[in-house]
DNA sequence: TCTGGGGTCCTTTCACCT
DNA sequence: TCTGAGGTGAAAGGACCC
């Protein structure tokens, strides 16, 4: 992880800052903890039936892409963010099912449980990694392997999943060392191994280098980090950019004291869909840009009161990405004003092309609302006025009658939608309490029971309407399959259980945690 | 092969102000 | 009054992460 995302430096500070070693820890105190192919685990340890067998979690629709593909599938070549479609064809054995995030964040919200319990220090990074600082607890680096053993102990007796986790004095090493120590396992890398540990492994084992920059670096001739570190300063700068490249040379190094942060300040929340067909015309993108938007103001009235400037994605067929903004005279909660704003976001994007995927994003998130004023005093990038009817008047369909959003109402309503599984994004997997099931809401994986059977899970959509579903859970051990008609049968859709195999709290609000995407 | 979704951060460009 | 330098903020695009 070399990019220090919670302390942002100008560059020329950071380029002056990379020639200098900072103050290292002296014992490798920070661990970062990761959980092995985590979503194809839940759904493993959730259903018996599934253990030992390759599965695909991610969208099923046709442009859907694998999030998780688990360790029995990527032994037939299956990795994340492939096509949906090539993993089902490099591994045609494999279950697919859509994401279900309630699920993932009750087991996410045990692992992190376990950590907090031997430091208060714990920087939750995604929905599956942490970092947790041990440097409060004495001992040789012998006694934080045995702490380390025991906090993988403690997170399988816990949850049933297999966790990683490295050892190392910074976040760099620590984060690396858990990948090394994949699957199942730990590795801690004591200061004095430190160089021969990071000097092998490629550049783009490195956080922060993707695709691209591994290949400017390549044509530089660096493939390992030890190559990196031959590199001077300025050879990396302009290969790589001021940040980046001072980040560069300093990560070659093992130059990090990056702290384990508790608290992160949320910057942005948003939403987006990729359409199972392209859009045609501006009739059609505008409504479903009022979709997207409301799918949007849902995720944003979880993490604040108010947003100020509005961001418009659209990808059109060929694959080409637009984005406009609309930034407000001051942050609202006007549910009217900030749909209007998308709108005219969308309208200064020019779109001529069919529209394959629309995002809405917020940004300069407030906890504060102030009025909107009427009549044009709210100055947008254009000049169209706010239109709306006066503070909170929103003349649309808002959140509530006032228009304002509506914060207290806790929803999880992307539960399912990794994956860009179509319509049945974020339908009833995500509500509490029994929904019954329809045919347009239902995809493989959801939690489903009927009165006969008990609790199950749906296997398969027949092209007749049925349903196959498997009937088991954690506890049960392997289940019986049967289909069953919703048209004759009642076929309810219920909430996932927790790892504890017990009803998760109705409506419970997701960890913080779970908020990051993706595994 | 045909490319998701939710984010953060960086770079470049431009407008505006002093 | 004109011009340029430098700072700042917004906008847009892109790389990257999980």
């Amino acid at each position: 992880m070399p990019l220090d995302r919670s302390r942002s430096i100008p560059a020329a500070q950071a380029a002056l800052n990379a020639m200098r070693a900072p103050q290292m820890r002296p014992r490798p105190t920070v661990a970062h903890l990761d959980a092995d192919a985590f979503f194809a685990s839940v759904e493993q340890h959730q259903r018996p039936s599934l253990r030992g067998r390759p599965v695909l979690v991610g969208g099923v629709g046709p442009r859907g892409v694998v999030a998780t593909a688990s360790y029995e599938a990527r032994a037939f070549g299956a990795r994340s963010a492939m096509p949906m479609e090539q993993a089902r064809r490099l591994c045609p054995t494999a279950t697919v099912v859509v994401p279900r995030f309630l699920a993932y964040s009750a087991y996410s919200a045990q692992i992190m449980a376990v950590l907090r319990e031997v430091t208060e220090q714990v920087e939750a990074i995604s929905i599956d990694e942490a970092f947790a600082e041990l440097d409060h607890l004495p001992g040789s680096s012998a006694d934080l392997e045995t702490l380390a053993h025991e906090l993988r102990a403690r997170a399988y007796a816990r949850t049933g999943l297999s966790v990683s986790l490295g050892l190392g004095r910074s976040k760099l090493v620590a984060k690396l060392a858990s990948e090394a120590a994949k699957p199942g396992g730990v590795r801690v890398v004591d200061p004095a191994d430190e160089d021969e540990f990071l000097l092998a492994l490629p550049v783009r084992a490195l956080w922060g280098v993707g695709p691209v920059s591994a290949a400017r670096l390549d044509q530089l001739g660096v493939r390992t980090v030890e190559d990196l570190r031959a590199q001077p300063l300025d050879t990396l700068v302009m290969t790589a950019g001021e940040a980046a490249g001072a980040n560069l040379y300093r990560v070659a190094r093992g130059w990090d004291d990056r702290p384990v942060t508790t608290v992160r300040e949320r910057k942005s929340a948003g939403a987006e869909h990729t359409f199972d067909d392209d859009l045609h015309g501006r009739t059609a993108i505008a409504a479903a840009l009022d979709a997207v938007t409301d799918s949007a103001l849902r995720r944003l009235e979880r993490h604040a009161v108010a947003a100020r400037t509005v961001v418009v994605k659209v990808r059109v067929a060929s694959f080409t990405t637009i984005t406009r903004s609309v930034t407000l005279s001051r942050p609202t909660s006007d549910v009217a004003a900030l749909r209007q704003a998308a709108q005219r976001a969308l309208a200064l994007a020019e779109v001529v092309e069919p529209v394959r995927l629309l995002g809405v994003s917020f940004h300069g998130l407030s906890e504060h609302s102030q009025l909107m004023l009427p009549l044009g005093m709210d100055v947008g990038v254009d000049d169209a006025g706010p239109e709306n009817d006066g503070p909170f008047g929103g003349r649309h369909a808002g959140n509530d009658e006032t228009g304002r959003l509506a914060v207290d109402d806790a929803d999880a309503d992307d539960q399912g939608s990794q994956g860009g599984d179509g319509d049945q994004d974020g339908v009833d997997a995500t509500r509490s309490g029994p929904v019954r099931a329809t045919a347009a809401a239902l995809a493989p994986g959801l939690d489903v029971q009927t009165s006969r059977d008990g609790r199950g899970w749906v296997v398969h959509l027949g092209d007749d309407g049925r349903v196959a579903v498997r009937f088991e859970t954690a506890a049960t051990g392997p289940g019986y399959q049967r289909w069953v008609d919703p048209e004759v049968e009642e076929l309810v859709l219920v909430d996932p259980l927790g790892p504890d195999g017990l009803e998760l709290a109705a409506a419970a609000e997701p960890a913080e945690t779970a908020e990051v995407q993706g595994e």
